[in-house]
DNA sequence: AAGCAAGAAGGGAGCGCTCTCAGCAATGGG
DNA sequence: CCCATTGCTGAGAGCGCTCCCTTCTTGCTT
């Protein structure tokens, strides 16, 4: 481990004494250049470059209450974070349009239910511009918590409904499910059944919402509940095989739920899509296209998401605050047809 | 998006005013309270809870030179980073330890190549108090570029041997691959091949190591080389059974090239393990429990591994440069058996 | 050639905090 | 009872930067 370098690091006066000028022409080249002249403009940026300068962020946020740090807050309790890409696709999102604003990405990850405090103390703490927050449950306490700081939410939080100020980047949850049904339907298939995410969450409900769309009067045996996961979705399916036996098609709230469903009906001799057809939602490829058979499934581009929630946030960072929030963004959704339906 | 609040945050001098102190003994007691005695303690933190007051950090920085602060950089080129939930995890682990510890993690995504030098700059900068860096390959120019800022590194770096100072923390990758290997010797198997992960990379190349150091003399058609994706595995394993029909073991560098093999093997008609035995590496949840069949693997502690890396660094960080580095730590790994092998 | 405006550079205050050091109170020993 | 010693508390400097405001150029106009 490189022990921190013991040399203290170059000041802005360092670099005027070098360059013979004083301390607020080389904050002005450093920070653009604007009106200053060329040669001395010269003059500093060799002086910056021979010392090695780098500005002191902390001296700098102290005075210009900037920080350049967005923090991404992501409140997903326990593993599931984790057991399928779709945060790390966001992340990549983020940080690509954060990058190019000269912004850092300051990750929070809560560590359980008890931990929202001590999120809601650092957001408060001003040491960040703005958060991006993901994963919130019906019942979330954060965004009470977090009042005073920008904040865009990563999919349709459950209380937004009406509120104004709420701004939020989320995929056409119920669009993407209606149009996954009615290709079900499309294919002939008059016995679709769906299992659900987790409820607690928009984009279940949304889903969920999407299917009944299609399949008003549907027999309720047909929506089984189940939790995102390839485990839940076994577990699903083999109830739904249990109490409706001549189900023939799946349309499963994500894909990993859908390769579960899969994977138990291959178990019990039924060929997908011939006898059951199956559709999930995400596209989180390698599994989709890599699953057996590749699974049809509802695409939504999530590195995008990411990339727009900060682009949000970022944009109404920069307009003070009078000058309005930017509206919320539903990215539309398509189907991406496979094997499997 | 909630505007940012309007009203300045309370500072200590407004904290030391309600409590009739001195703005340093306001900070003594937010800083501990060591040597304040009890009723002012008490009368302070009931200032700091009336107003609210949280520090700036960038006013605190500014003098202490701390940051509070951990870069975790992760320069891996491209996709891979998030088609499994290695990182993921680590970062867990990372995070739950720099919780502890009142340390904030600042996420660095390399994109592409030529973006070495934004993160060099950045860690330069002093920002952060340390760095955790990931995923170096042989060739990577980011060590050389990030002299002067205390570092820990996730996985052995390539050019490490013998180089005093550098800490890492990695799995005992040479060890688990001799274990793996000597389970398919035992099992009774003669043609055991190896399925590589990318050579550039030294957990790949000890785990080939460490097949090599259980099968001398290996019929070199056995080794094949692959990248640790599900795809690459089915390339290598179809290469694999071409060159040699008769194998009948295989030790994949990780558990995503595992399953890709093992879908090849199925698509030809050969059991496992009956026909051919398969061993993975990392024992990723879900997939190598979920497998088909469940996939016999070499497990090591990705979590772990994340929290020790930063408990290595803030260690590093805490005594003084002269007290010496920590050293570089390699966890045990563990078989576990399953059905494929 | 003198006066003036506009633009460029410098001086200096101050962001909010920590930390050293001086001051003062309380304690104990001579 | 006084002084040394210890232990709290307060005053003030200063971390490195930005930004306001003043001063000095410079280039025009008349």
């Amino acid at each position: 481990m490189t022990e921190p370098s013991t040399q203290p690091r170059p000041t802005l006066e360092a670099v005027a004494a070098r360059a013979g000028v004083s301390r607020a022409t080389v904050s002005r080249v450093v920070n653009g250049g604007e009106g200053v002249r060329e040669p001395l403009v010269e003059r500093v940026r060799r002086a910056v470059d021979e010392l090695g300068y780098v500005p002191n962020q902390a001296a700098r946020s102290l005075v210009t209450r900037r920080h350049d740090a967005v923090a991404v807050v992501i409140a997903e309790p326990e593993t599931r974070v984790f057991a399928d890409p779709f945060f790390a696709l966001q992340l990549r999102g983020i940080s690509k349009e954060l990058t190019a604003h000269d912004s850092q990405l300051v990750l929070l990850l809560t560590e359980g239910r008890d931990d929202h405090a001590r999120v809601a103390r650092y957001l408060a703490g001003g040491h960040v511009d703005g958060a991006l927050v993901f994963s919130l449950h019906l019942d979330d306490p954060l965004p009470r918590l977090i009042h005073g700081v920008p904040t865009v939410y990563g999919g349709r939080p459950g209380w937004s409904d009406g509120s104004r100020g709420v701004v939020y980047v989320d995929c056409d949850n119920r669009g993407g499910a209606r149009e996954a049904v009615r290709h079900l339907v499309g294919l002939g298939r008059t016995r679709v059944a769906h299992i659900t995410g987790p409820l607690d969450q928009t984009s279940a409900v949304d889903r969920l919402d999407g299917f009944r769309d299609v399949m008003v009067d549907v027999d309720p045996r047909l929506i089984v509940e189940s939790d995102f996961t390839p485990g839940g979705g076994e577990d699903a399916m083999r109830e739904l095989l249990d109490r409706c036996p001549d189900v023939d098609a799946v349309f499963a709230a994500n894909d990993l739920t859908a390769v579960g469903a899969m994977r138990v009906l291959r178990e019990q001799g039924r060929r997908v899509p011939e006898d059951v057809a199956v559709i999930g939602f995400d596209d989180m490829l390698p599994f989709t296209e890599q699953a057996d058979p590749p699974l049809t499934t509802v695409r939504q581009d999530i590195e995008e998401m990411g990339r727009l929630m900060a682009r949000l946030l970022l944009r109404g960072l920069e307009r003070g605050a009078a000058a309005g929030v930017p509206a919320s963004v539903v990215l539309p959704t398509t189907l991406v047809r496979r094997v499997s339906a």
